[in-house]
DNA sequence: GGTGTATTTATAAAGGTATTTAAAAAGCTT
DNA sequence: AAGCTTTTTAAATACCTTTATAAATACACC
């Protein structure tokens, strides 16, 4: 059973209403606005530490929490934020993860260039001048994985948890079957 | 006593007579000459790891040696490998040591910006944002040594291994006086 | 012509940057 | 419609920053 540890979630749900992105600038302290470089408010919380991104339609991407209960958290105090300047906002608590990203480790040294041969381009891309990591992308759960020399590993585009448990088992299961780590 | 370790040694000697850095660069495999964008040409050793610069004149730039007797070892085989490929000259073994790099370890964290201050800016130049490292010219010797947070020196300008021991010492001796070290 | 800059090589230290991957949002440009 | 903009995050590489030093060229500047 493979170890693994969150390291960012990405997330997005609604405020359902329109939202004055020019008022809140001012309301939030921090705040960052800038329309003409991108469209959404940057807002960031200490703790959870996370950036929020507030747009004028009200919908809302929270990024950087550890968990899926920072991102609750994280969006609550971002919601009652906004309510203490005086604007007035629905809550609406239907959060949608986008993204779980998770490190791992396989714990021994792997052969990436063995790994590329052994594995074929069609399922990994590896080039090592470009990028130490190895890319494994998986179709179940779909999923990218990037392998190192040293083991550890990164999985991106994991919608719960149990993807990224799948996902380094599954690698792990494969590099076995490939005689290409113990 | 400071422990330090020898990083690099930049020697220079002549062969005594004007080279045909064209010939040369044919005759030595891996030699690189580009004189439209440098001067001398490129001769990389395997052991000692060194690169030697060949100039037209006939004098001779050695670089990254470990020790003073590699640099002559160096310098002996560039010579044997030209000779070899039938440029004969004549070794004059009057080999002149420029500069010696050398690392060492204060093996305890140093607080650079209270040494910064304590020393004052006649004494050392800190910069974080532009370079960790805090730059302390010495006169006697006449070295410049860099100074990082984790204590770990590097001294360079040396002209001879004692320089550097001395530089240590004497920089260490500073420290402990103003109280910024142990 | 004489000072300056730059070019190249090696080397350590410890910060910074960049590289790669995924995902949403909304507004701009192709 | 596709691609860019922004935010976050891990991994491990390369490369940048700084210092000294010789060599011999090409530049600029006065």
């Amino acid at each position: 059973m493979a170890k693994m540890k969150i390291e960012n979630v990405v997330a997005s749900t609604s405020l359902g209403q329109e939202l004055d992105l020019t008022a809140i600038e001012l309301a939030l302290d921090g705040a960052e606005y800038n329309p003409q470089q991108f469209p959404g408010l940057v807002y960031r919380l200490k703790d959870p530490k996370t950036a929020t991104l507030l747009f004028r339609s009200g919908k809302v991407v929270c990024t950087g929490a550890k968990s899926l209960d920072d991102v609750k958290v994280a969006i609550g105090k971002v919601a009652k934020d906004i309510e203490k300047a005086g604007i007035f906002i629905t809550i609406e608590p239907n959060i949608e993860v986008q993204n779980i990203v998770a490190s791992s480790d396989l714990e021994q040294e792997i052969n990436l260039n063995t790994v590329a041969i052994t594995l074929g381009l069609e399922k990994v891309e590896y080039e090592p001048e470009q990028f130490p990591g190895l890319v494994y992308r998986l179709d179940d759960p779909k999923v990218v994985v990037l392998l190192f020399g040293s083991g550890k590993m990164v999985c991106t585009g994991a919608k719960v948890p149990p993807d990224v448990v799948r996902a380094v088992d599954k690698i792990a299961a494969e590099l076995r079957a490939a005689g290409l780590m113990n």
